[in-house]
DNA sequence: AGGAGCTTGTGAACGTGAGAACAAAATCGG
DNA sequence: CCGATTTTGTTCTCACGTTCACAAGCTCCT
């Protein structure tokens, strides 16, 4: 994230309405969860409960909330129903906001697609592309448009968040449009790091790295002592005598 | 994750082949820097180049590299082909790993089009889905098959990491599926807590959650003094007299 | 009314991660 | 061969995050 808060280094001022990172992280999957409890007609929950729910251990579940406030009864448990609107309303989903899809091909179909956004505080005000023979398709309830059109969207519909569902490529360039436009937060899924000014808020989505985690922990448990190709070096050349073209990476 | 290890509490005995799991996190990151630059034909590159990048800085490089080994020459930097095959070696993407995907949906039908897992170490062997009208479906060179038929490819094909892209719904009971067939990785995208034994890994990507954080923050920029809408109780009632129903919710 | 039984909220201990700073090693020019 | 320069690998310190453990507070029963 790009986030930086003046924080001085005296006492541990917590007062000052900084929610940890970590706790704002999962403050959307206690959202979920104490949504599907109340679906489910459950009108109290113990922390504990809502811990299993989540996937977390409840004396997590309980200082995180204790961030929010003091909204539980001793003795009782989580009013369901009360907790869940306290967590919607200081996540800042209770009501929708604005997003732009930017690259309408597998991905950004898939989401356009998508319904559940709906029903988690977000709703998907245009589909763009650069593609002219895309543009004018239907999705559902929306066309595709020009992504030359980003700026009067973004102004007319106050939108605030950006998804990026192009190449890499021109990943960069369209996030740089996004942020001239007025978008202040970008979700990202193309496979490079943008960068962004102070302000904007920039997340990403790699799948081939969630996958590549899983390749590291898979491989120590099959490993560890049963696979014995351990290459050490493919030819160890190229380290003497390099040309050393160095800092070719420009910043 | 779900990973545990014996790790006694003497000194700081790193040598145990044991890389911190935020580095872990961050080496595909690396790896994709180093393969950008290779294909940009630099031959060297120093950790500050690297970590620009990769988008961290470059202490944080340094140190998350030195887990691995001494890869680098000082004064001179990191040769790119070298550091990104032992990156490589070490995460495990030396040689492919097979994948099944499961619910070829809208996100399915995205995945099973993508051409980036590949290049990264990633072989799809087999896209199931439990709709008959679905089966038989080709998409590029793959087909849809019948997710009856889930055992008897992961044990032909030697599958570790399934991808669960189906609905919310039957996604614990697809997982325990895929657990039971052997497979010992899994990434979810279903909103749902998965639940799995020891020994398997999970990973999710949730989209609404990415997009919740991000609208957290947004919030804080907006508001901060500019929205007087906080709205504070919406009608407390129901943590009086309730049923107490508590303990709803099983393991 | 008072005590037993639960469950929250939080202080304190512990562990992990990030970043600054610098000594150690390598190159290069003279 | 030596000293200046560059850049790594590592140490140290601080910040952040997690978990334990328990007092405070609530309900219910007698
Ligand atoms: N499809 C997947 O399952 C998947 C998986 C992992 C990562 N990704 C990443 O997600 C991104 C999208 O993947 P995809 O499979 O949907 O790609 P895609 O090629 O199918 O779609 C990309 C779309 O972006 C549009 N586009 C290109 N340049 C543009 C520009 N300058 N402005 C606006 N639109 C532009 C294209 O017209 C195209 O419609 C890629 O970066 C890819 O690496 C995709
Ligand atoms: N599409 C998106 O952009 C998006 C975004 C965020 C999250 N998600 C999540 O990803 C998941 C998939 O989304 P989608 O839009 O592709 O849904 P989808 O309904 O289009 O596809 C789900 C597929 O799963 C199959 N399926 C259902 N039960 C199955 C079973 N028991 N075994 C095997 N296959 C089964 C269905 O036949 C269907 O083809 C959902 O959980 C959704 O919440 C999707």
């Amino acid at each position: 994230m790009t986030r930086a808060s003046s924080r001085r280094p005296g006492p541990p001022t917590r007062t000052e309405r900084g929610i940890p990172e970590a706790t704002v992280a999962r403050l959307p999957v206690y959202l979920r969860a104490l949504t599907a409890l109340s679906d489910s007609g459950i009108a109290t929950a113990s922390s504990e409960d809502l811990a299993t729910a989540a996937g977390v251990n409840s004396a997590k579940l309980r200082k995180d909330l204790s961030y929010l406030g003091s909204y539980g009864t001793r003795g009782v448990g989580y009013d369901v129903e009360y907790l869940r609107y306290q967590i919607a309303r200081e996540i800042g989903v209770t009501q929708d906001w604005a997003v732009v899809i930017v690259g309408i091909g597998n991905l950004g179909h898939a989401l356009a697609n998508y319904s559940g956004f709906g029903t988690r505080g977000f709703r998907i005000v245009a589909l763009l592309d650069a593609d002219p023979n895309l543009v004018g398709e239907r999705i559902g309830d929306m066309e595709v448009r020009d992504f030359a059109q980003l700026e009067e969207i973004v102004e007319a519909d106050r939108v605030s968040i950006g998804v990026i569902t192009t190449p890499a490529g021109p990943a960069q360039e369209v996030c740089d449009r996004l942020v001239a436009a007025g978008v202040t937060s970008i979700l990202n899924f193309a496979p490079v790091v943008l960068s962004v000014p102070d302000g904007v808020d920039i997340r990403k989505v790699d799948l081939s790295i969630e996958l590549q985690i899983l390749a590291y922990h898979e491989q120590r448990k099959s490993g560890e002592a049963a696979l014995p190709q351990v290459p050490e070096l493919p030819a160890m050349n190229g380290m003497t005598d390099l040309p050393s073209v160095g800092g070719g990476v420009g910043a």
